[in-house]
DNA sequence: ATATGCCTCCGTCTCGAGTCGGAGTTGAAA
DNA sequence: TTTCAACTCCGACTCGAGACGGAGGCATAT
């Protein structure tokens, strides 16, 4: 069997430092290089052609999501592995989404990493426990995106909720009536199924739907 | 100037070969090994006697912050650098408070640490800026700890309210009337200075305030 | 041209939320 | 013992919230 060809992608220096320094004591692996963002790792992919990527979520400057996107669409048959360092991340099924292949954890051992890049290898997933628990309560359908099916306007209207409004306020923040605000919250509380706009500024903190100005 | 003794703390392999490789390169730097965990580390650093410490601030099996007090207590000359991932982190503070010297993240160059290191031991603090800027919004005393005015019955209620529970439904899950609630409610959207539940539940939710049960 | 969906607004009605003032109980501190 | 803070409860009052039904304008799709 050749070398697994991989390449490597994260913004900090040291974990690419230790990563770097194990695959190389590793005849079966052909180290590409590095990268340490979207963009770079998008060009490294192109010119090496890698089999396997080690790739970091979180990264400033774009996600991981985005790289892994753009590098499935022109190499279709890498195999991305995704590292992360909380398994409580919102990230796991964006980045399952867009086409990583395995997705385990920087508290991982050397080895463990070492087993999965030979697993992505073969065409195997890894997926740590922890993250598959996460995958499996997220996969209850009502409580997952239900927001979606919100107008804009009624976004406008939540996201104003979420920061306390009272029906006036808001009508004075969106240039309506309160009539029709109410109107909107209540079309909101039943999209959501909630009782009252208590709930919706909860669910809105909770999700994240705030207006960027707060 | 003699070398600089240094050991490591964290839990994530990887991290640990990426700076020990770092480290090794370095020819005044003497390092004294590395250390998994908390009560690990004590132990090594009561062997080692080393003047800095790379501590990680989120390990399994007990924080950072528990093994910095610990070793503070028994090596207070030793200069402890904390490096974390986030920097949005609520332990800045304890860690602080716990005797840390500095406070950097991972995504730092390998070159900001070794910086880092030598100015430690030099007794010069590195705090990051985007810590630092952390550090001044929760210094403000007005937005501090409001909530920490609340008698206990009070937090009950406003984690109920965090849930965004009805009058009624507190009383039930408190075992007291609905009058009652609603005096603990009026008192604590007094203390917190806010105007309605709605913005009680917000505040409760964005500062950490909720049940366990939840 | 008709239909559909979204945004806007109106009036009415009910009900929970919140304020205000008052009051009894307990337990701990002075 | 007295004092004080916290928890509990009451009644009466005001007001915003939310439900419900109805309606017109406007854009897009069919």
């Amino acid at each position: 069997m050749d070398k697994v060809r991989v390449m490597i992608v994260d913004d900090h220096e040291m974990v690419r430092l230790g990563i770097k320094s194990y695959l190389l004591t590793e005849d079966k692996i052909d180290f590409l290089g590095e990268a340490s963002g979207g963009k770079e790792a998008a060009e490294l992919a192109r010119k090496t052609q890698p089999e396997v990527i080690l790739m970091d979520l979180l990264m400033e400057g774009g996600t991981g999501i985005e790289a892994t996107k753009e590098i499935m669409s022109f190499l279709p048959q890498c195999r991305i592995i995704i590292l992360t360092s909380y398994y409580d991340d919102e990230q796991v099924f964006p980045a399952l989404e867009a086409g990583a292949h395995s997705y385990i954890l920087k508290t991982s051992s050397a080895t463990a990493i070492l087993t999965a890049i030979y697993k992505a290898a073969k065409g195997e997933s890894v997926i740590e426990p922890q993250v598959a628990n996460k995958m499996m309560t997220k996969f209850r359908p009502k409580e997952k995106r239900l927001h979606e099916d919100l107008t804009a306007r009624e976004m406008d209207v939540l996201q104003c909720l979420g920061d306390g409004l009272t029906n006036q306020e808001i009508a004075e923040v969106l240039y309506i009536g309160v009539k029709t605000v109410k109107t909107h919250v209540s079309n909101i509380l039943s999209k959501l199924e909630l009782t009252d706009r208590t709930q919706a500024a909860i669910y809105a903190n909770r999700n994240g739907l705030l207006r960027k100005s707060t």
